[in-house]
DNA sequence: TTTTTAAATTAAAATAATTCTAAACCCCTT
DNA sequence: AAGGGGTTTAGAATTATTTTAATTTAAAAA
């Protein structure tokens, strides 16, 4: 009875066809414990390192990327140079405040797009994506 | 009377506080004569040297971001990697076809977004980009 | 268990896109 | 025509990410 002694990242691992390695595990629970959040691979690195995980740069690109695949997460760019990863994986917009570069999740539920033209010939929606760019308020 | 002897992209580009230099003019000319367009630096690099001007990709670079500063165009990203300059300064939003890379417009006018909650606090909105995905339809 | 195998991890090199540097150049004013 | 400061340029540097080739490790086979 102690043949399936696994914890529940492992789980979701495996079901995705990914190998639970001691760094997948590792950046799995940072990533997918807790709140839904937007990373970049860099700070990421940063975090787990923190962590006391010893992992390269490289694999927390690979990770991520598998991740996303796995769909797990999703990748997104606000401006060029900003790519993030976000484990929210509900359909959701984002206001993106360009001072500080944070970004928080817009409920794409309660959000209606009118008005839309038909896509280009041949081609049909795939999804949509919604950025809003905001500003510190108060500054003239 | 031979004072200002100019053209209209002179003008422009003096307007815009830029000194209207051989390659400033070129790029200008083939940015912004005829339609609307998407270019990167590289393809306007490629574009440029076909039209028999020399210019260096730094200098492409250079004008593209003088240029965005100058209100002359404007810069976005549709996804890692892919950034464009953007000749259209009305507001509007876009068709982003993920096999092939095109570009589409689509007027900001007629669209409509309703249901957005509140900026975080402290934030104002200060734009709002609307990137529909499409791909090629018929395929499964 | 031990062995085997295929996948995962790693450091380091490679690549891609963009920016910087310092020197040469050119637009404009005088 | 000349001078000066903005502009261009080749090439080096930077940043973010990917690839490579060797090493390690998880899972299957023995």
């Amino acid at each position: 009875m102690t043949t399936t002694r696994d914890g529940a990242y492992a789980a979701r691992l495996r079901a995705a066809g990914l190998r639970p390695t001691r760094q997948r595990l590792a950046l799995a629970k940072l990533l997918l414990a807790g709140p839904n959040r937007h990373v970049t691979a860099e700070q990421l690195h940063r975090e787990a390192e923190l962590n006391g995980l010893r992992v390269s740069l490289a694999t927390v690109y690979n990770t991520l990327h598998q991740f996303t695949e796995s769909q797990l997460m999703r990748e997104g760019v606000v401006e060029p140079g900003r790519v993030y990863f976000d484990t929210n994986m509900t359909p959701h917009h984002h206001f993106y405040n360009v001072a500080t570069g944070a970004l928080t999740d817009i409920d794409a539920d309660n959000l209606e797009i009118r008005g839309l033209p038909a896509p280009p010939a041949g081609t049909a929606v795939a999804s949509v994506d919604v950025i809003v760019r905001v500003s510190d308020e108060k500054r003239n």
